[in-house]
DNA sequence: TTGTAAGCGTTATCAT
DNA sequence: ATGATAACGCTTACAA
């Protein structure tokens, strides 16, 4: 790789091919009118030849925002790389951003430089737009995104404030869950949460206990520790009297049905799990994870027309996607006789 | 999300502000001599008041190129998503992307789109430099890199040709492996490949031939083939007398451990199990996978500052990386008695 | 239907 | 040490 020979071309350089103007050729690459069919189909050919495409930067420059989205992840190497989600999204996130002509932007930051990332991306105008994950509580990028004006739309449940969101429709998974589960005769669940701080774990829990409130089913709630010596052994010692779990973790879940076993716990016998999400991990589980299917991909094309919309200064309201679906493979069982349960400190 | 009510702030905003001309803080935000400390100082508070930060697009128009990196994947979402490895390359690409100021933009394509696609982004400027993954034997996309004169860096094994390479240094991982295995008794193995097109597949056929040869060990090779309808009995039954597989996807050879006491092979005691590739998924495995760490995060490290010193016109050389680690867990252990695996078909 | 010219926000050159 | 001024490549009124 040495300096590249090859000039840079220009539109200059294409209207001068096809004998027109610059404009001309502007004016045909952005759809405009009033350019004969002749003309343009001119100024097509000579742009193929000249392998032009209109300058990225400098479309930006001239007040043509809008063709990059920002993907900020606060999350650590670590556990960015145990989320199967991430993976699902990404992927769901390329194909409607390529059928708009858009770019992704992504990076991994400390959550104590969250917000300043999100200050230079949108000052630099490196991006136009931000997809928000990960919403916490009194999350700071809601105002954040706000103050700066920049269109933003967040994965997640809704939130209060002008920031529109793209939401699973899952109202009745947790019914859903407990039905499944009292058909096997389970009368003791427990909510099994990942981190507790993001917005969605309060909605979540009100809607478990609900869902088993109304079914007769008593609800557990507990929080995974992974500083734990052995997170699985400390969250079963947590677990009270449930026979079974539902897991907002997928990864968590696929750890604690590999785990349990090894110390004493047999999955599905002694204990049902559940996992809120699924991906081929759910797969590679022994037991296969009976889990929640959730339109990813689906949420992904939401939340990019939506941004598209955004962007282009049309109004947006909050979106809903498609529900999660349940699919039952062999990670719940009947419960074990109440005998069994007891023995079980 | 209503109109922007706060106008954009430009460099002009700044200059104002600090009482200086827009060249000035031009000068300052890009370490250039010729500016008294305390106007520059002056400068960069008056640029904190207003959050400025210079913009992206102009920088580029202007001729300072150099700022983003283009990630074009061609696998489909699917396998994308099942191979951790790029979740370990992304987590492993932002940061020091995020230390020079890059940004990453990222897309899946399909392989008869990438072509296009890499001669778009370059056309577009959207990115200055290319890191090309997955390189298939006779990849077009050395030759178009090359004659786009994009500079570009590839993971994996060298190829021909001007385009700088990041190597794991894995020379002896064969070797390593072979001897593991024959120290547990093992006399044929059987390597298992992925895709087999890749160009570092005929490199490590190579030498696991010639390390298992150097030990008189039988070399077997299989490839796996993800159509069949039970793959990993369609594999198994094309392994001979091998008692041992080296498998080059760590998310194959999960499936394998997985499912294959299923089908009546039992692993370890029946077939050990060491995967090419690390990652979580080789602890929620069972039994845990041996496996070789390869250092993906030194191997992003390497290749943007590669990349980065491309961009800036330098001459680069290919580099290798720390080799990779096998780690012994639980997918391998002595092999059965010849009796046991004659028994097998 | 086509061309001219004025931005867009920055950097680079060249005076001062 | 500092500041005009001309690029950079494109879009977009507006004029022809």
């Amino acid at each position: 790789m040495t300096e590249p020979t090859t000039k840079r071309v220009t539109i200059a350089a294409v209207a001068r091919l096809a004998g027109v103007s610059p404009s001309a050729v502007s004016h045909v690459f952005n759809g405009r009118p009033n350019v004969s069919e002749a003309t343009a189909a001119r100024i097509r050919a000579a742009a193929d030849e000249l392998h032009w495409r209109p300058n990225f930067a400098s479309r930006k420059v001239s007040g043509q925002g809008g063709r990059s989205l920002g993907l900020v992840i606060a999350r650590s190497r670590e556990t960015f790389g145990r989320d199967p989600f991430f993976m699902r999204l990404l992927a769901g996130l390329t194909e409607p951003l390529a059928e708009i002509g858009w770019a992704l932007s992504l990076t991994l930051v400390h959550a104590d430089e969250e917000e300043q990332v999100y200050r230079q991306w949108w000052g630099e105008q490196r991006v136009d737009a931000f997809l928000l994950v990960d919403v916490r509580d009194d999350d700071p990028r809601l105002a954040l995104v706000e103050q700066l004006g920049a269109p933003a739309a967040l994965l997640g449940a809704p939130v209060p404030g002008p920031v529109a969101s793209v939401t699973v429709r899952d109202g009745s998974a947790f019914a859903e869950a407990i039905e499944h589960l009292t058909g096997l005769g389970h009368r003791t669940v427990t909510r099994v949460t990942d981190a507790p701080g993001l917005a969605h774990t309060r909605a979540r829990d009100r809607r478990f206990r609900r869902a088993a409130k109304d079914r007769g089913v008593t609800a557990g709630l507990a929080t995974w520790n992974p500083d734990a010596e052995d997170p699985v052994a400390d969250l079963l010692g947590r677990l009270g009297g449930a026979t079974a779990i539902i897991v907002d973790s997928e990864t968590i879940a696929a750890e604690i049905v590999a785990h349990a076993p090894e110390i004493g716990v047999r999955v599905p016998e002694q204990l049902s799990v559940i996992a809120w999400e699924d991906s081929w991990v759910s797969s590679i589980a022994r037991p296969r994870l009976t889990a929640f299917d959730a339109p990813v991909e689906e949420s992904a094309r939401t939340a990019v027309a939506l941004l598209e919309r955004l962007v282009r200064g049309e109004a947006v309201e909050a979106q809903t996607v498609s529900g999660r679906r349940l699919l039952v493979r062999e990670s719940t069982a009947p419960a074990p006789h109440t005998h069994d349960r007891e023995e079980r400190p």
